[in-house]
DNA sequence: ACGACAGTACTATCCACATATGTAA
DNA sequence: TTTTACATATGTGGATAGTACTGTC
């Protein structure tokens, strides 16, 4: 028997819904979720069978288990046995789906016993959608169903602040700015879902449009204070190129201009919830390649929910995302041990994977092109006829030695 | 282990001028 | 309140100098 419901506190909980914190049997969770359209978008998805405390990350088809990340990797990460399990990952889910709707969801969903009977009995006869909008229905269009889906309602939150001081903790009051408006607010709080192709992560660049901040002179000059505690942990990791090159972004955005997005969101958790964000945001594999490789337009954002948090580092782009998502960093952090895990011997059989997977993402990011976003098409083109003298532009009729047009001297 | 050096990578700066933006009449 | 005239700020790309980083000895 597991645990109960945090509604009914009768049935034994099978689902977790982030955005309400709780951990819900399958006729609560649609009591609760059909209450309304905005409850009915919370995303909800197993709970972990081993911990009963975490949403499910993976279902390990040989052990027919549902497992966060913390105790997949318990589980299969440190033997070299049970590492080789088949794993799929777990679709998060909103809207009131059926129990033929849970089976597309997860097609494993009829080798859950628990499940299935309780599905027989609370969602049998059940329609599936009493608006018979199936759009409430995740998995989002676009997504198969052993990828994973987006979160798009978290109830957290979220506070931005900025300054050159370290993240507020417990007495320092962060600095407050209005949330931007519109389809931004939505995007911002999205999670990584581990496995997805596309992560949806800000797949608008209007949310970054809205979301400048350039007066909002942000620094963060402490991150290895920030972040020391869960370096101490993962500076193995990480000193591959992760937190160094999420930091640049700090640089960067100093020097560029048009820099969007110097911003830092951060939880109303407590400081030592920083710990777990960081964990979660592995444990969610949060978007480690945007994790790693934000450079132009970096966002930190972190939402808190009592023990657990998410975290997440996006400075993806519509046109980067792709990129990104083939970065191998996402690899290392999937492959190799968990960030908060002390180095072990086990683990040594990881590191040359680990290994290959840095180098590749070094490799990547040495190719990796930054393309700069001109603002006035007319003043390029103007500039692209420009004659210029060793790159500079030259009045008109002056000598020159370099014609865009010509390629020629007029002398 | 440490410093010197060479090679590589990256950034800031310069230029002219059309255009955007702000201000006053 | 709207229009007009003027002043100022901005942003384009290529070349180059300067700085930072990396690898070798």
């Amino acid at each position: 028997m597991g645990y109960l419901c945090d509604f009914c506190g009768d049935q034994r909980s099978l689902v977790y819904c982030r955005s309400d914190a709780a951990c819900l049997c399958l006729s609560c969770d649609r009591n609760v979720h059909s209450a309304n359209a905005l409850s009915r978008r919370h995303s909800r998805n197993l709970l972990c069978e081993r911990c009963n405390l975490q949403p499910a990350f993976v279902r390990c088809d040989e052990e027919k288990i549902s497992l966060c990340q913390n105790c997949d990797w318990l589980a299969h990460g440190s033997s070299p046995t049970s590492s080789t399990h088949k794993r799929q990952t777990i679709n998060c889910y909103s809207g009131c789906p059926s129990a033929a709707e849970f089976s597309s969801i997860w097609s494993f969903f009829l080798d859950i016993p628990s499940m299935g009977e309780a599905c027989e009995q609370e969602l049998g006869l059940m329609s599936i959608n009493e608006n018979g909008n199936k759009s409430d229905l995740v998995p989002p269009e676009g997504q198969n169903v052993s990828g994973s889906a987006q979160v798009t309602d978290l109830p957290t939150k979220v506070k931005f602040w900025a300054g050159t001081s370290s993240i507020p903790v417990s007495g320092s009051e962060p600095r407050i700015l209005d949330q931007p408006p519109g389809p931004g607010n939505e995007c911002m709080p999205k999670l990584y879902c581990p496995g997805k192709k596309n992560s949806g992560i800000c797949e608008d660049d209007n949310l970054y449009d809205d979301f400048i901040m350039d007066e909002v002179d942000l620094e963060l000059e402490n991150y290895e204070e920030l972040f020391g505690m869960a370096l101490s942990h993962s500076e193995e990791l990480f000193e591959n190129g992760g937190f160094e090159s999420l930091f640049e972004a700090k640089d960067m955005s100093a020097s560029v201009g048009e820099s969007h997005c110097q911003g830092a969101v951060v939880a109303e958790g407590s400081s030592a919830g920083l710990v777990n964000a960081i964990q979660s945001a592995c444990s969610n594999a949060a978007s480690a390649d945007s994790m790693l490789s934000t450079k132009t337009e970096p966002i930190v954002c972190f939402t808190g929910r009592q023990s657990q948090s998410n975290i997440s580092f996006s400075g993806v782009t519509k046109e980067s995302a792709g990129d990104y998502q083939d970065c191998d960093a996402s690899s290392m952090l999937l492959m190799g041990e968990p960030p908060w895990c002390p180095p072990c011997p086990e683990s040594s059989l990881h590191s040359a994977n680990r290994s290959n997977a840095v180098m590749r993402y070094k490799e990547k990011k040495k190719t990796r092109k930054f393309e700069k976003k001109v603002r006035y098409a007319s003043r390029k083109a103007r500039a692209d006829v420009r004659r210029r003298v060793k790159g500079r532009f030259v009045k008109a009729g002056d000598v020159y030695d370099y014609d865009p047009l010509s390629q020629t001297r007029s002398f």
